[in-house]
RNA sequence: GGCCCCGUCGUCUAGUGGCCUAGGACGCAGCCCUCUCAAGGCUGAGAUCGCGGGUUCGAAUCCCGCCGGGGCUACCA
């Protein structure tokens, strides 16, 4: 196996600043600070910037908020250096230069001058003749003349490419199928299947841990470090793809929740989240389902990693999000809600945090059942017996001390008193003070109120003391 | 189209030839608890293991074919 176990091992995601901080994104880093971490290895970021059309520097931004927000930190990157520095593709282009000139310098690159219309053109025209397409090697063979504007092409050797998929095993691809492919585009800058190898031989990577739509690009990769003379990576390990509730690839249109961002704002745990992905790709044999960091960091092992991709499922992460919301002590789910209820100050939070600890899938679910607590909610019309049922309730309520327990034993005695179930008495005080059919139990819901303002709620539904 | 990966309850999965009348989790249903909603407890429904052929005394597990899904096939990454 080719997973040596000492401190030289090194690791990297390499996501793109294109858009929102990406779900995949945050799952792939998890396998690979998984791996650093077990193995003592070093995690890199490198931010495979080279698509100056969709680049934006706001979203790198939008890359490290993310990443930090799941408490998984890198060791070296673009914003905290390292001896691997620039981490940032776009300002690598020198290098990618150079291996580019040394391609070309051996003979195993070539420039070529066709125009996208052109390639296009052979392309259809393959596709017409029901034949694979690959490039006709028409600049190798006989380039156009007098054209300035050119790619350079690497000239595919041919053969096997043979590797160890630490997922699936060996994996072999035969060259003969691919046509020589672009390495440096016409603006100067490298392609993916370039930039992505040179980065990781130069680099020293030595576990190359992505998502599986990469798995047909590692020959491409391979070919490119063998040609250069770098010592390949000691394995690669493709990762299953997280898939929409349909079973098909997310996209950006349809599926929000490929945007990692949005489980902060509705108040997911990032450890809950961290949680749930590791389960979309990976179990660890047994029936634990829920696991600190730690135990991932011990338990992790590639080789009970799934091989095809999962469905998102909210269900399923509601439900993590809801044990692991219940299992957070009383002073940290209050200071986890804070950010959620900015109307209330801490002590209400801290006073309300027994009634919705399990009541809460996520922290924003607080506000549907705190909102009574900074909005004034219009007076329920309710049926007469029920108004009977109210006034007699703040009878009993006279000079309770207003706080649970003491409102609870109040409110009792006056249901003892009416003969009825309880819910004769305490839901027409629901819907009186929060204007809900749910609510916390009827105590807490009272007493997180202060009392003038629930009694006035009360007096408006069933009118003033006699 | 070509190459590659994958295919067990609705969903995530356990399972590597007999322990499987296929196990667990989420979700769902019922009951209990109960002031509503949750949480919690108990019970239950739910998969002829994509389909068809083999191999074998015996297959979800091995082989072949087919079908289905996904990825790559870009001067996107």
């Amino acid at each position: 196996m080719a997973v040596s176990d000492h401190a030289s091992i090194r690791v990297r995601i390499a996501p793109s600043p294109t858009g929102f901080a990406h779900l995949g994104t945050a799952s792939t880093a998890l396998y690979n600070v998984l791996f650093a971490r077990k193995h003592g290895g070093t995690f890199v970021l490198r931010v495979d910037d080279t698509d100056v059309e969709r680049n934006r520097p706001e979203y790198e931004q939008l890359i490290y908020e993310g990443l930090h927000w799941l408490g998984l930190d890198w060791d070296e990157g673009p914003d905290k250096g390292g001896p691997d520095a620039p981490y940032r593709q776009s300002e690598r282009l020198d290098l990618y230069k150079q291996h580019a000139a040394r391609l070309l310098a051996d003979g195993k690159a070539y420039r070529c001058f066709c125009t996208p219309e052109e390639l296009d053109a052979e392309r259809k025209q393959a596709q017409a003749e029901k034949r694979p397409y690959r490039y006709s090697r028409r600049c190798l063979n006989n380039p156009p003349a007098g054209r300035t504007e050119f790619t350079v092409r690497f000239k595919v050797p041919g053969g096997e490419v043979t590797f160890t998929d630490l997922i699936r095993g060996v994996m072999s691809f035969d060259s003969g199928l691919i046509g020589d492919f672009i390495v440096v585009k016409s603006d100067g800058f490298p392609t993916y299947n370039f930039a992505s190898p040179v980065d990781d031989a130069t680099m020293r990577i030595t576990h190359v841990i992505r998502g599986e739509e990469h798995l047909s690009n590692t020959p491409y990769q391979l070919m490119l470090i063998d040609a250069l003379g770098y010592p390949r990576p000691d394995a690669y390990a493709h990762m299953p793809l997280i898939l929409a509730a349909d079973g098909s690839k997310m996209s950006k249109r349809k599926h929000p929740e490929l945007n990692l961002m949005l489980y902060r704002e509705q108040g997911y745990l990032p450890e809950a989240l961290l949680n749930y992905l590791i389960l979309l790709g990976w179990n660890p044999g047994t029936s634990q389902e829920i696991f600190t960091f730690n135990e991932l960091v011990e338990l992790f092992t590639f080789d009970r990693v799934q091989h095809g991709g999962a469905r998102f499922d909210w269900e399923k992460l509601n439900w993590i999000n809801g044990e692991y919301i219940r299992a957070l002590d009383d002073e940290e789910l209050a200071r986890r809600l804070r950010p959620f209820l900015p109307k209330l100050d801490e002590a209400t939070i801290m006073r309300a945090v027994p009634a919705l600890k399990t009541r809460l899938p996520k922290l924003a679910a607080a506000v549907d059942l705190l909102e009574y607590l900074w909005t004034d909610p219009p007076p329920p019309t309710l049926d007469p017996d029920a108004v009977e049922r109210l006034r007699a309730a703040m009878e009993a309520l006279r000079n309770v001390q207003w706080e649970p327990a003491a409102i609870h034993d109040a409110l009792m005695r006056a249901v003892e008193a009416s003969g009825l179930g309880p819910n004769k008495t305490f839901m027409p005080i629901r819907q009186a003070v929060t204007g809900k059919k749910i609510s916390p139990p009827i105590d807490y819901t009272l007493a997180l109120l202060p009392r003038d303002v629930a009694m006035a709620r009360l007096v408006r539904v069933a009118g003033g003391p006699d």
